[in-house]
RNA sequence: GCCGCUGUAGCUCAGCUGGUAGAGCGGCGCUUUCGUAAAGCGUAGGUCACCGGUUCAAAUCCGGUCAGCGGCUCCA
């Protein structure tokens, strides 16, 4: 089985939903079908009635009919003025809209379906004048195929879910019911991507947040403003004391700033203008001053590199803060901690010479290829650059300089990569690090971002060695980017068994009966002097000791339901022998109490 | 914001086509001190998300609101 013949089959499956949908409610109007990962979609249109998933057995059912009578997808062509009577005869709307967009330009303008599923190709600049069809049955769509021979040919599939979708992509179009199905060339196929379905499911980080106790939402609160409980804050907290430290190594200082700023701070940044309706909007009762919450961190921080006159001999003056950002995002987008309208960024930014973005740029790029190597998450680099147009601004020479400049860094860490021209922001060449998780997801966090405007835009500046005042660049970071959604993927990542020195509670204490409370106390005062220095410094050892009236087998079983990374079961013949049962994920062992601190350490 | 689905005790869920609410876990109390994934008994918890409508009667049917989930659109 190769692709193009899954594909094929995968766009017969398409066609068939279409045609079964069809026999049921024969006013159907039909949008697109087209192929997508590991299934196919039609988007089609019922007026009222509305499929909901209660129908799918009966689809589905309707399907297996078409599939068993073994019809014949039979190739026809038409010119395109046909094409549009037969679209205008059989009341297919859509159908015709597309028609006529391939009649004017050879193509259909569509964002997020690719032409060739209407049956033309994409590139082609020309009118067309004659336009694929297939019929199978009495279902006749326009489409360039190809398709398998018979209907019988298709392989397994399974639909999956029904959503709402926009004609063509755009919110003024009317919406359309978009059917998804998935479809493997075999059962077996089926079966296994059905099964990394569910365990995406057993890893999700809302049920994982709710189990392990890490956040929390309140329709008091608001969606979309999640609550962190003890054990959650422990995480934040040192993800982000471990970010901090990368970047102080590299002479990153911390700066604080506060959450509100006048709206003027974002008119001269110019964010107001283009960002302006994702601002939560704040009213003093006092002046006449219009306050907003912080969307972003930079322009305070311009402000902080202005307050001080700055030699080409200060230069790079490097910032760092962790602090929560706030953005009105449409409240549709939001869920569990992947979007959030308040985020809170491990935010950095360098003000230096245009001569230096290589050094720091490479020293940010081996402070993330550390973090990420640390919590097990693989990384690849995708470089993104100018193209040829007259959407950037700055100076190009500069440009050519800096995405040099980039790519050295890139080789010098020796990072996988790729470039995009043409995908740059329009003040500068950016660095998007993409994380691969356990199961193959990849995921866009760490970020470095160029920007040669907004210095200018706040008239920032630094004298040089001629006694000339110069504008810095600056280099906006972040290593784990939103902390909210670094946590998303990371619990997602790991099922919820952090490592040992992240873990809220690293180690529980399983007593067996009362007599062991003052070997208990010793094992605690041990713990409770214990402190990791790697990765993160000064990282105090976490521990409850868990002394109830209960058995061995429910703690055990409390604490591995918690994912406790250490259970320490303490009972008579310990004891006795001076030791602890230590067990992990890997197994049990005997620790005497006093290689303990070693042993841990060693995790 | 839009479309579809869902909303029953702290948690997981049962409650068929309308007759007025249940289980397990958890909590609390008592007993048990028990060595590897749930000890025993007892007990307290619910305006069935909220508001309105239909009906003799609504957790159940209808409408609206809110929230969760899956998508669309968007993501400096």
């Amino acid at each position: 089985m190769n692709n193009e013949q899954l594909h094929a089959m995968r766009h017969s499956l398409a066609h068939i939903t279409a045609a079964a949908v069809k026999q049921l409610w024969p006013d159907a109007k039909f949008g697109v079908g087209p192929v997508v990962e590991n299934g196919f979609y039609y988007d089609i249109d019922l007026n009222e009635h509305k499929i909901s998933e209660q129908n799918f057995p009966k689809i589905e059912k309707m399907m297996r009919r078409i599939i068993a009578q073994g019809q014949d997808f039979e190739h026809f062509t038409m010119s395109i003025d046909e094409a549009i009577d037969w679209a205008k005869q059989n009341d297919q709307p859509y159908k015709e809209e597309l028609l006529n967009d391939l009649k004017r330009s050879g193509t259909t303008v569509a964002k997020d379906l690719d032409a060739s599923e209407m049956g033309t190709i994409a590139d082609g600049d020309a009118a067309l004048e004659e336009v694929g069809f297939y019929k199978n049955g009495d279902f006749t769509d326009l489409c360039r195929g190809p398709h398998v021979a018979s209907t019988k040919d298709v392989g397994a599939f399974k639909l999956m879910r029904v959503a709402g979708a926009y004609w063509r992509g755009n919110e003024k179009n009317p919406q359309m019911q978009r059917l998804y199905g998935v479809a493997f060339a075999t059962e077996e196929e089926l079966g296994e991507h059905l099964a990394m379905i569910e365990e995406a499911k057993k890893r999700d980080h809302r049920k994982l947040g709710k189990e392990l106790d890490l956040y929390t939402t309140s329709p008091l609160v608001g969606i979309g403003l999640p609550l962190f409980s003890p054990r959650g804050t422990v995480l934040r907290e040192l993800l982000s004391r471990y970010s901090n430290q990368l970047r102080e190594q590299n002479g990153f200082e911390k700066v604080w700033i506060p959450h509100i700023t006048k709206k003027e701070l974002y008119e001269a940044s110019g964010h107001w203008a283009k960002f302006g309706d994702e601002l939560f909007l704040v009213e003093s009762q006092e002046t006449s001053d219009n306050f907003v919450m912080k969307p972003m961190n930079c322009p305070h921080h311009t402000q902080i590199f202005a307050s001080q006159p700055r030699s080409y001999r200060d230069m790079p003056v490097r910032f760092l803060e962790t602090t929560t950002i706030y953005r009105d995002e449409k409240t549709g987008e939001l869920g569990g901690l992947n979007r959030v309208r308040s985020a809170t960024q491990d935010d950095s930014h360098v003000f230096c010479r245009p001569d230096q973005i290589e050094q720091e740029v490479h020293g940010l790029m081996a402070s993330a290829q550390e973090l990420y190597a640390q919590v097990g998450l693989k990384l690849r680099v995708r470089l993104s650059y100018r193209d040829d147009g007259d959407a950037y601004l700055g100076d190009k020479e500069l440009w050519t300089s800096a995405q040099e400049q980039l790519k050295n860094a890139v080789m010098a860490n020796n990072l996988e990569y790729f470039e995009q021209e043409g995908e740059a922001a329009f003040y500068g060449p950016k660095i998007d690090f993409l994380a691969t998780d356990a199961i193959g997801r990849e995921h866009q966090l760490a970020t470095v971002q160029l920007d040669f405007v907004m210095p200018d835009r706040f008239g920032l500046e630094y004298t040089d060695e001629n006694g000339e005042k110069k504008t810095p660049v600056m280099v906006h970071s972040a290593l784990l980017g939103s902390i909210e959604r670094f946590l998303s993927v990371f619990i997602e990542h790991t099922g919820g068994w952090f490592p040992f020195w992240l873990a809220p509670e690293q180690v529980r204490i399983l007593t067996i009966n009362d007599t062991v409370m003052d070997y208990v106390d010793e094992i605690t005062s041990l713990l409770s002097g214990l402190v990791l220095m790697k990765p993160v410094k000064y990282n105090e050892i976490r521990w409850r000791a868990d002394d109830r009236n209960e058995s061995l087998g429910k703690k055990i079983r409390e604490a591995t339901a918690m994912k406790i990374p250490v259970q320490l079961i303490v009972g008579p013949k310990d004891k006795e022998a001076r030791e602890v049962s230590v067990r992990t994920q890997s197994g049990e062992e005997k620790v005497t109490l006093e290689q303990l601190a070693e042993y841990l350490k060693a995790l």
